[in-house]
DNA sequence: GACGCAAAAATTGCGTACAATCTCCGCACC
DNA sequence: GGTGCGGAGATTGTACGCAATTTTTGCGTC
């Protein structure tokens, strides 16, 4: 299921040209191998600090350097390479310290966006997909324990609630923000964020409470409600990482 | 004085290739060629909207399409640039709207940074270009009227102490965000930002009140102060913007 | 055996030709 | 007269070859 995007990158001369099966075709190849790359990084394809070198890739993505070069260097502008002049691109090592700071932008950004949401209101389509949201979210937690599927069930809700947010704040710069703050991997494990059931409860009540405070017009309170959401999910990263690895080092 | 910039776009056919004058020299083409389109983006050599054709500035950059098409790609994931696949790229219109929102999204992030730099403490050289910055101020100030002289001293002031703030944050993404946020052009009037005595002196003895607070590592002073810092530069603009151009739509 | 230096190999930077796509204009047709 | 269609021109996307730079390799010397 995931092997898809390792496969794109694996010696078996993939075919670029013809229309590989997904309806889905990016309008040129330089977009398309830039989200092939991506996906492979990371899918965790590459070491960390590994260079990526333009003739092998161009290889085995069956295309010439041009639209390699080009996409490299649009990964690099997302954070998720490394550039030296005359030294090519290399996949950018993130310190626990960067991922711990990345969250703590976006808890500065997700909250401004909640705000700006508060101050200018949603529209009926905003409504209807954070009520759905919430009441898919209400579904899944109906019952008192949280299976493989639910989790990825609750990844959707999560992300549907957030994404309408960031959009309801009609501000475009900031929803780029933060999803280069998404796109730093969370934690060499992938998504360490917590699943436990009363976790997962008690972010979902914030979200409840987060979209009162929008509802309201009440901007400060949804400022500060989703700071403390975020915020606390930081925490949880920081605790899981000194509590597995006790890096404590400055 | 500020001719040399579009001098660099004009016809009189420039010669790249000759380390022209200034002793710094860009260690490629692309990056050389992305600084002089961006001063010419930014001097408002090109219209908002207006479309840049690969060949014209291949030409009168005196280079290929090559370093040019990256250079475009760089100031595209700036901001500066807007780009359609088999379009091209044209200069980004900013409306008012999201020069304000580049201010609030930028007082979140000067925040954070001032929190950050209070947290994790500043180095000998950081303490001693603040002070340096701030003495300097003090000076400035210290007639009490502005010169235009004063002004061009009291900006590079400004910045030596904002700069080094977000390099005491020990946050790569953030600074650069900062900057992001600092590469749109503030308001089609270059730097609406008033320059009269009376506003001058308050932000600078705010700019006091934040480094005592960074100094005594005080985060949550620093961040608050930072933050009601940034956000009265916004609120002056928007007066600003307001006062001339009664804009209310929306 | 370690270090410095020069030549060779590898890799990136750039220029140019050609292909693919879009834009615009003229013309037939409704 | 308005609309749809088709072809020429303009513009961007891609491939490929060569130049410039870096990295590696090998040799000689200390």
């Amino acid at each position: 299921m995931s092997a898809t995007v390792s496969d794109a990158l694996s010696d078996s001369a993939p075919d670029l040209s013809a229309d590989g099966g997904d309806g889905e075709r990016a309008p040129t190849r330089s977009l398309s191998v830039a989200d092939r790359i991506r996906a492979s990084i990371l899918s965790g394809d590459f070491e960390p600090g590994a260079r990526l070198h333009e003739v092998r890739l161009s290889e085995r993505l069956g295309v010439s350097r041009t639209p390699v070069r080009s996409a490299l260097q649009s990964l690099a502008s997302e954070g998720l390479l490394e550039y030296a002049p005359n030294r090519g691109y290399s996949v950018r090592r993130f310190l626990t310290s960067e991922i711990v700071d990345a969250y703590e932008i976006r808890t500065m950004l997700e909250s401004l966006a909640a705000r700006l949401a508060a101050e200018r209101g949603l529209s009926d389509a905003e409504r209807a997909v954070i009520e759905g949201a919430l009441a898919d979210g209400d579904a899944i937690l109906a019952k008192e324990e949280l299976e493989e599927s639910d989790r990825i069930g609750y990844g959707a809700v999560n992300f549907a609630f957030h994404d309408t947010i960031h959009a309801a704040s009609r501000c475009r710069m900031l929803g780029d923000m933060i999803r280069m703050c998404q796109s730093v991997p969370q934690s060499s494990h992938r998504n360490v964020v917590s699943f436990e059931y009363l976790e997962v409860r008690r972010r979902h009540e914030d979200h409840h409470r987060i979209y009162d405070a929008i509802l309201l017009r009440d901007a400060y309170r949804a400022e500060m409600l989703m700071r403390e959401h975020v915020a606390s999910v930081k925490t949880g990263l920081v605790r899981s990482i000194s509590g597995r690895a006790p890096s404590r080092r400055r």
